[in-house]
DNA sequence: TCGAAATCTTCGAACTCTTGCAAACATTAA
DNA sequence: TTAATGTTTGCAAGAGTTCGAAGATTTCGA
């Protein structure tokens, strides 16, 4: 199989796996510092075992890592600089005419951006 | 709705619009210069009718832009610098250990990079 | 002009994959 | 043992993909 196919697949597997809105801001909430699941779970107003299936997809990719810590479960970013290049795909939806206003892009910008404790 | 949920929704829309082997194939064909859907499908090796239905899927999220002359429907991206974000998210999959070899990312990172032409 | 060929799009039906939820399971702590 | 914390499983609903067939438009030759 050519290169540019074998690439081309595994681009669309790192895409596949960013591409869920739950898991988008788990890697928001994970980009500063780890975190437990029931924490993310609370932050996300999301129920448990969703959150923990999206880790084990994060993690089966090795997006995030575990580090146990009695019956805590806390994850991390393996690479926190993918947070970066995920904001950087503001740029692609804000000439779209679709429900998001400019100021909202500039604001979430300024939230990926922005040091920790911060969240509006 | 807060605005991270608005955000993030959006941002995993594009995710989702990218996260296909032929649309990311498409996109670096187009990285340079536009092209009409026969070109297209011929050099991806690609039915006619599955060009069309994915370049109508990234032409409705304003992705790519339509030209017609004659029977002829040119394509070309409206951001072009969108190329150059996908292949940065080469960066991520480097560390893994799925059947992508360190030398296969760096020529594909070459030929996203490189003038048109060039093909490999 | 008429019809055939070329180019591209759209439709509808199968197929697969993902998602969401509830329930059950596993492990650790008190 | 009981509670707290997470994970896994099984299943139904939904979304995305693919394909063939049919439709639309333009060009070109008879």
């Amino acid at each position: 199989m050519p290169t540019r196919l074998i690439v081309a697949k595994e681009l669309s597997e790192i895409f596949k796996l960013i591409a869920h809105p739950d898991r988008i801001r788990l890697i928001e909430e994970l980009r500063k510092e780890e975190c437990d699941v029931n924490t993310l779970a609370d932050r996300l107003d999301l129920p448990g075992p969703r959150v923990s299936q999206h880790l084990a997809l994060l993690r089966a990719h090795r997006l995030v890592e575990e580090r146990r810590d009695g019956r805590h479960h806390f994850y991390h970013l393996t690479q926190p600089e993918i947070a970066q290049w995920i904001v950087a795909g503001l740029d692609f939806i804000e000439g779209r005419l679709s429900g998001v206003s400019p100021s909202a892009i500039r604001s979430a910008r300024e939230l990926w951006s922005a040091p920790t404790g911060d969240e509006a």
